[in-house]
DNA sequence: ACGGGCATGTAACTGGTTACATGATTCA
DNA sequence: TGAATCATGTAACCAGTTACATGCCCGT
C-alpha cells in the first residue's frame, strides 16, 4: 500500500482523493475493496516517515482544502528501491493446503467435500472475472490484470485436481504430517 | 495463523512447540519463514478470546513447563466456520501490476525490464520448487503444496508475456490510468 | 431543501513481525 | 563444560481494517 502510493505519487504531486482514484482505477474491479478512510492514515504515516510532504493547494486558492503531498528525496528513493526489488509472491495455497490438513487429520470434514467446495468457488470466480474483464477497455491495465487473475485461477483449479488426486485415495498426503520424530521430545 | 493453529488443536490437544514443528511440517518448505514466537504470541491471543484454554502438562509431570491447550466449544465452531467457509485469495499480482503502472506513468523504470527482472526471479523460484518437491516424499502433503506452488509460478509466467504484449507496445495499456474524469474535480 | 459526489480525517482494534530474553535437557 | 535442541514467552512495532465524523459544492 505505502510503496503504491508512492509510486503515484512519483508521477506527480496529488492529493488524497485522487490518489485513491488513481489507484482504484489502475486496479479496475480488484479496487474496489479499498476503504476509503486508508490513502489518508497512509499518508499521514508516509509523512510522519519523512517520506512525503504536504504542501497546501498552492496555485488554485479557489478549490480548498485539499492537501497536495510531493516525494521527498527519501520518497524518491524508496520508490527506485520499490521498482528495482522483484517481489516475493507469498503462496495463498497454503490457507486452503491447511484446511486439507487440518480436515484430515482431525477427520472433521471429508477432505474431497472441501475441493468440491473450493472448485465451485474457484469455478464462480473465473467467470466473474471473464465478466468483469469484457466490460474492461481492451488491453487497458486493468483487463491485463484480470487476465493474471483468470491466469491463476486456472492453475489453482488444476492444482485442484492434483489435491482431489493425493487426497482421495485414502490419505496419502498425511505422510509427513504424523508426529514420529517430535512426539519423543 | 489464527485459524490454522486452531485447526491443529482440533486433531488433538497440543502445545507451542509441537504445533509450530506440525505446522512447519505441514508447510513443508514453505514454513521455513515460519517465526518462532508466533505461535505463543497466537496462542496466548486465542486464549483471551476464549478459544483455547491451557491445561499444565497432565498425567506427565516429568517433562514439565510444557503448556498443553486444548479447544473449547467456541474453538471447536470457529474451527468447523473456517472449514465450512470458502476461502477468498486475494491476487499478490496487484503489487507486481501496480509497479508496471507506477513505472509507466513516471517514466521512471522500463516496463520491459521489469518484465524481464520479474521472469528471472519466477524462473528462479521455479526452479527452486522443482527441487524442493524432489526431496520431498512422493505426494506427501508438502509436495502437493509445491506442485500448488509450481503450477501457479508457470501461470504467472504466462501472465508475465501478457504483460509485455500489453506493455512493450508504446504503452496500450496506461489507457484507463489517465486523468481525464477526476481531473476537473 | 436535500441528496450525492468531493474531500479529509481520527480512534480503536486486529494481527503479523522483530528482537529480546529465559531456562531445561541431552549428548559429546 | 559447552553446544544444540527443546520449550516458552514478552514488549514494541508496524500496517491494514472498521467505524465514526465532518464539511463543502453542485445540481434538481
Amino acid at each position: 500500500m505505502q510503496d503504491a502510493v508512492l509510486a503515484m505519487l512519483a508521477k506527480e504531486p496529488s492529493y488524497g482523493y485522487h490518489l485513491r482514484a488513481r489507484l482504484r482505477r489502475a486496479l479496475g474491479p480488484l479496487g474496489e475493496s479499498m476503504n476509503h478512510g486508508q490513502i489518508y492514515v497512509t499518508l499521514a504515516r508516509l509523512e510522519k516517515a519523512g517520506l512525503v510532504v504536504c504542501e497546501r493547494s498552492d496555485g488554485l486558492p479557489d478549490r480548498a482544502d485539499r492537501k497536495v503531498y510531493a516525494l521527498t528525496p527519501a520518497g524518491q528513493r524508496r520508490v527506485a528501491a520499490w521498482l528495482a526489488e522483484v517481489g516475493r509472491p507469498k503462496p495463498d495455497l497454503a490457507e486452503f493446503h491447511l484446511k486439507l490438513v487440518a480436515a484430515a487429520a482431525a477427520r472433521l470434514a471429508d477432505p474431497v467435500e472441501l475441493v468440491a467446495a473450493q472448485r465451485r468457488e474457484l469455478l464462480r470466480r473465473l467467470r466473474e472475472a471473464q465478466r468483469a474483464a469484457l466490460a474492461e477497455p481492451e488491453s487497458s491495465a486493468a483487463a491485463v490484470l484480470l487476465e493474471g487473475v483468470m491466469l491463476r485461477l486456472q492453475a489453482d483449479l488444476r492444482w485442484l485436481a492434483a489435491c482431489e488426486r493425493a487426497w482421495s485415495t485414502g490419505g496419502d498426503a498425511t505422510a509427513g504430517d504424523e508426529d514420529d520424530e517430535v512426539e519423543g521430545g
